[in-house]
DNA sequence: TCCTTAGTTGAACGATCGCTCACAAAAATA
DNA sequence: TATTTTTGTGAGCGATCGTTCAACTAAGGA
């Protein structure tokens, strides 16, 4: 009974997502939602109720899209994990032309002070970072790719700071070729010979 | 002639840097700057002109007397480098009931894509401290303390990119003994043996 | 002493903020 | 078809934003 809802809620929590990311929680007015969405702030708050609750589920919705997804593809699927977290790594800043690089995890993190309601869901995407890590980590191991007296729980937490430094110079606009030397750190760092594998 | 500045600019901008800090640029109100700072808008105005020269003024206050004085402090005087480069970084962590942890520089590099006239500043300062790695690196090759075909370089982007990280970590409420972990990790692997250094 | 100059004060401006709600439009039910 | 229920629309609310400025206060020079 009652009308059909005419948008699709993926979609609209898609736009917000990378509305946020851009301009983060207090850098994007509700104009700019309505923009970025197409819809009218009544629509908006029947469903979400508040702008702090488009910005969550816009914060879950990242998580379990985007941050899980690219765990799995990089980090949990790939045949050889060590290339696997390499690519982790430089598709994070190998945007192409995206005009808003970056992370609304690492964004959020850091914002966090101010929006307090999002705390929970970073460190949620925080966790789920670094258990891939540990994942592929282990895996590398027991396959010989990397030392069989590594110290896995202690690399994952690193990279995992490791990847959020990375995303706080792209944000500050440093050039690709420096991001890909510390890429190659990384992985010499957790004892990857990473030859020719550019 | 005319009547004295009631007030120091050092003092001043101390203040807004802690609270730029604390909040963002976005997220305090020149309200927050007037409790903060004790001064009236016409005051601020007269001096800074706007919120946006205040801020560029404390950014670049922060630069030069906390940034570059950490550095100082931690990676150019110490007579052991390698054991100022870890302290370093436990500083940035270990500031007791600091109830607004984190950096300046980092927040703003995070932030920069709606504060854009902040980038310049935040460039400076990062590259202070890499730099300021890369000197204590190579004094530290130079005594003995790591190994002679270590490339500092690429060391020292890698450091720099693992302090920023540390710092969002901070921000997102990671526990000490994590910040810990990470910072042994990051110890290890420019080839600190690190024995009982705590 | 009076005038000029520099600094302080805080009320108030227009703009924009997040948000509400009365109304209209569409689908389901009677 | 008439009624009920859900959803969409957008004007406009009070609050707060960054900023301005006229009145006021203190210091130096004549």
């Amino acid at each position: 009974m009652g009308r059909k809802q005419l948008w699709d809620q993926a979609e609209v929590l898609a736009s917000a997502m990378r509305l946020f990311r851009r301009r983060g929680y207090l850098g994007a007015s509700l104009r700019d939602i309505e923009e970025a969405t197409g819809l009218h702030p009544g629509s908006l708050y029947r469903v979400f109720e508040s702008k702090d609750g488009l910005f969550r589920a816009a914060l879950d919705a990242y998580n379990d899209q985007v941050v899980r997804g690219r765990v799995r593809v990089h980090l949990l699927e790939p045949a050889d994990p060590v290339a696997g977290i390499r690519s982790f790594f430089t598709s994070a800043f190998e945007t192409g032309l995206d005009p808003d690089p970056g992370c609304l995890l690492t964004n959020t993190a850091v914002e966090s002070f101010t929006v307090p309601q999002a705390a929970a869901g970073v460190r949620r995407g925080l966790e789920a970072i670094e258990s891939g890590f540990a994942d592929a980590l282990t895996r590398a191991r027991a396959l010989g790719l990397l030392s069989a007296d590594l110290d896995v729980e202690e690399s994952a937490a690193r990279l995992l700071a490791l990847y959020q430094g990375l995303l706080v110079l792209v944000r500050a606009g440093t050039p690709l070729t420096k991001l890909h030397t510390i890429t190659d750190g990384a992985m010499a760092s957790i004892g990857s010979e990473k030859e020719g594998q550019r």
